[in-house]
DNA sequence: GTAGCTGCCTAATGGCTTTAGGCAAGCAGG
DNA sequence: CCTGCTTGCCTAAAGCCATTAGGCAGCTAC
């Protein structure tokens, strides 16, 4: 009946990223993007090993997304302007694609993990820091501070953990950024 | 035939919570527990909602459990002192329950949320704040930022996020809470 | 024009969720 | 005792998702 619809790996994992912007990304179903192409499920299966290889895929775009910002944002700066800038990325990326934000965290196996765009990440961040006064070991705490300073706020911030209390959250966020570049430029001693 | 198990609401949170530490918060299902208390799936239905309902029961216990575990490591302790039992509290408790810990961060509803210890571990964080010199408005930013810290180290090191690297996670720890030290006692002005 | 590849389809299995309705075990009062 | 009633666990059934096996028909290339 309905002639070749054009599948392709690329296009469903695109698809996979706009629904899981729009459902969330744990309710990506494989189900639901054969429905939107008008296509049959096992269809895809040509395409995509299975459910978690799709998710898989979803991830990779969206931290390969994530880094292109990131690389965009601190071209040409340097200091507290730099750090606000990737900062702003996650912040940013989550809000505009909650999906595939929450796919950026999916749990990648060690092959996948490899090829990742995570490592751009780590190298921005570190990157980063050349505009501060770090030493090798500290510089590797510093990655992993921000890092979780940059996750763990937009992740609670998110999940609407922060909307029962006071201050909007913009406010807090930039005083934050503030602490942050404080700290950096006064990284204490061991 | 079988004769009656003895199903209750609160035996059925329990094993969620032990299942969960097992396979993983996404992966508790009403028919997985149901199988491990030898009992047909349907039965749990005239104690648990559904499943949504089952996973909500988990999340404010491990919230309940995480708060109770705060509240002793805080107790009689102040300063640098206080802000590491805490810290440790949320990672031992990550690793000691990864399941549980999963499900702490499962979102709420707005009632559930309201009647969840979520509140307590605000009011404790803000305890510790006490031991520093933080005025009204900082006092909010920094517990959030702790907050973000806390949950962000912990659920990016849980993921794997850190094994690719090189400095033992543990040294990178200790090292962020000296520098989170440091930072509350030295407070950026706006 | 035809052979073959490849893409999408039908069919089938099995797991999880949820609801409706039934039976019997245990408790209460006579 | 023993008669009823409550209520806990069961059978049955429908719906959705994932995944695999095998088939048919376009599109491509010669």
């Amino acid at each position: 009946m309905a002639a070749r619809v054009g599948l392709t790996v690329e296009r469903l994992t695109r698809a996979g990223a706009e629904l899981a912007d729009e459902v969330g990304f744990d309710r990506v179903t494989v189900s639901e993007l054969a429905r939107r192409f008008d296509v049959k499920v096992a269809s895809l299966y040509s395409h995509v090993r299975n459910s978690q290889d799709l998710k898989t895929r979803i991830a990779l775009l969206a931290l390969e997304e994530l880094a292109d910002r990131a690389a965009d944002a601190l071209a040409g700066r340097a200091g507290k302007d730099a750090l606000t800038a990737l900062a702003n990325v996650y912040r940013d990326y989550a809000r505009e694609h909650p999906g595939r934000y929450a796919a950026a965290q999916f749990r990648l196996g060690p092959e996948a993990a490899a090829g990742s765009a995570g490592v751009r990440h780590a190298q921005m961040t570190r990157a980063l820091l050349r505009g501060y006064d770090l030493t090798e070991p500290d510089q590797t705490h510093a990655v992993r501070l921000l890092g979780s300073v940059f996750h763990g706020y937009v992740s609670i911030e998110m999940g609407g953990g922060f909307s029962h209390s006071a201050p909007d959250t913009q406010e807090t966020w930039s005083r934050v950024l503030d602490a942050l570049d404080a700290l950096l430029r006064n990284w204490p001693a061991p």
